[in-house]
DNA sequence: ATGGTCGGCAACCGA
């Protein structure tokens, strides 16, 4: 079972390179975010055409998430359960018994900006979502753009970078808090080196040239799946596509059955 | 060296 988490910044601008992407690597499952769209105007047949079941929720110009699968979808949720909604961030559901949560966490913005408080509250929801929905013996996935870079071999600058609301002291208590209810870095189970990153600034020059990123695209686990899981991946090479995405997937390969 | 990012969407906002 193959799992990935993209965030495409906008899934119409990215369309061929999800299509190829999809096509190569034959993930049963995508996670995407940024993506952009209502959803009136979801692609969905352009999956339908190469054998992707999709779910998602989008809003205008900004965020929206949505799950592409090559098996069924089931017991599909939209958006944390409380106010105030912002069910463009969150997508859930299961596939093959495997309860998947993808989501776009807020960026905040600046450290004294209400978006940043909003940040971690979010985590502080999110984390309730979980203690309710689920057990740390259930099979849970969490994957998406979290926007944390959890230490300081996560970025490329850690001591320039600390304060930042990606690498920020409160930020880090609030996604240890989730973590700590039971959660497994997939991608640090398999791989502990340094400037291993998803996501390189736009607009700083020669960002991906000069491997000036961050980690901020994560697959955590419970401890039940993360002990299937076999090996965990960055796709790089998508930073080298025709119109590529300012971040790049990260792909879990688990030994569940379907 | 007098420029230097994208995408959405129609003027700037968000990342």
């Amino acid at each position: 079972m193959k799992v990935a988490s993209y965030n495409v910044n906008s899934l119409r601008a990215r369309l061929p390179v999800v299509l190829q992407w999809l096509a190569d690597s034959q993930a049963d499952v995508l996670c995407v975010q940024e993506t952009k769209v209502q959803d009136s105007d979801f692609p969905t047949g352009a999956f339908d055409q190469i054998g992707y079941n999709c779910v998602f929720r989008g809003q205008k110009s900004y965020n929206g998430v949505a799950i592409l699968s090559k098996h069924p979808i089931e017991h599909v949720e939209y958006g944390l359960p409380e106010e105030p909604k912002d069910q463009a961030r969150l997508i859930g559901a299961r596939i093959a018994g495997i309860n998947i949560v993808n989501t776009y966490v807020p960026q905040g913005e600046a450290p004294d900006s209400e978006k940043f408080q909003y940040k971690l509250q979010w985590f502080t929801r999110l984390l309730d979502y979980f203690r309710r929905s689920f057990k740390p013996a259930d099979a849970v996935l969490w994957l998406g753009d979290l926007n944390v870079a959890p230490t300081p071999i996560d970025v490329y600058d850690p001591k320039t970078l600390l304060g930042h609301v990606c690498f920020h002291p409160a930020v880090h208590e609030a996604l240890s808090h989730v973590m700590t209810w039971g959660f497994v870095d997939v991608f640090r189970k398999h791989c502990d080196k340094p400037g291993e990153y998803t996501f390189w600034d736009y607009r700083m020059p020669n960002a991906f040239a000069r491997n000036l990123g961050w980690r901020l695209d994560h697959v955590m686990a419970t401890v039940p799946l993360a002990d299937k899981s076999t090996g965990c991946t960055i796709a790089k090479e998508l930073r080298r596509a025709e119109r590529p995405s300012d971040h790049v997937p990260i792909v879990a390969d688990f030994n569940w059955k379907i």
